[in-house]
DNA sequence: AATTTATGTCAGCCATATTGACTTATTTCT
DNA sequence: AGAAATAAGTCAATATGGCTGACATAAATT
């Protein structure tokens, strides 16, 4: 089962910084973890690799894949709560949104209390390709996961969790661990255990 | 510290794909990973955020850096190789590649056996950047890995590289200098102290 | 000598992001 | 009630980083 025993220590020998200049300590930095940087690249463009092919078939690109993954697991989210979560525009997101609501893929429901809203919910047809995407790259989470040393699925979480700023954490344990209710109120969110 | 409690996975309970629709059970397949494919998501967009503000101030974005990280950690590289890692087209990278030798961060050598080739280097400039760019990062990776339970790195970086399609591991086994082991001798996968 | 390879370049297209300004409803605040 | 804030949308312009296709040059290979 193709193992791989990671290197611990690439080194480098150019001219400047490490050794001809005054090399200021800098905080005694350590060695740095190329294979993880890289590992980090490579397995990413493999995870949106996938997605983007299929994407492609309906004339999609990956900015209609974050924009339909995350309306399809918060179905009734407001325009104003997915611009924070994605981090755009809204001149981005509408574009790509419009598109997804003219081809049926997402429908606006006016807020029943805010009525300037529009919350966004999956149809069917948007549901099911939402559905498609997330399972190629379960798919690809699955043999990844599947031969680890034993349970260091947790470990894993816990590193992609913290490469996260620690004060933009606590946002995004809500939003991933969220079972959404349709409350179509913004803020809140309150989640944990049901 | 700010330890978090995965939730395992939530349903959802929309209209169609489970029930109604076409789409045939193709393995009985588990829960969606929701929580793993959204950390991903929120990890990596993380990961480029130090090196982008950076990168800014010099008038570059995020292909530039790719560029200059695989030429700063293979010296020498031939275009064609560097157009084999990436993955992009020649003029994808011939635009980038111009501004990085114009302005003096790599510099092209005629090779001395095939002077077809211009090989590629870091100046000490293009080092320097580099290699800030790379602590940058590394200083993130280093916060998410440190307080993990007992050295799951390892763990870690086989879940990385097992994201990869099999048939490519190899290759990218070779690229991030690890040593990668085919027979399936699993010869001692925790160690790594020299 | 013919072909292939390594590299580069021109020209144009597309997707996705940005900024700034402005509009329309609707809600909230005073 | 009237002012201000908010939710959402839109127009216009710009930048980045991909892409295709066609073509050019030098050097190596056959």
């Amino acid at each position: 089962m193709a193992d791989i025993n990671f290197v611990s220590q690439p080194a480098h020998k150019h001219a400047s910084t490490e050794a001809g200049g005054s090399t200021p300590p800098k905080g005694v930095s350590g060695p740095v973890p190329y294979d993880l940087i890289e590992l980090l690249f490579f397995a990413y463009r493999e995870f949106t690799s996938d997605p983007d092919d299929v994407l492609a078939q309906y004339g999609f690109g990956r900015a209609h894949h974050r924009v339909l993954h995350f309306v399809d697991r918060h179905p009734g989210i407001m325009v104003t709560d997915l611009l924070g979560i994605l981090k755009i525009t809204k001149q981005s997101l509408g574009r790509v949104l419009k598109q997804l609501v003219d081809e049926d893929f997402i429908e606006q429901r006016p807020g029943a209390v805010d009525r300037r809203q529009r919350l966004l919910h999956t149809t069917s047809k948007g549901h099911d390709l939402a559905r498609r995407l997330a399972l190629l790259q379960t798919e690809r989470l699955d043999r990844a996961i599947n031969d680890l040393p034993n349970d260091s699925t947790d470990a894993v979480k816990q590193f992609l969790f913290q490469m996260i700023d620690p004060e933009a954490r606590s946002e995004v344990a809500n939003l991933i661990n969220v079972r959404h209710d349709e409350t179509g109120t913004s803020s809140d969110k309150t989640s944990s255990a049901p």
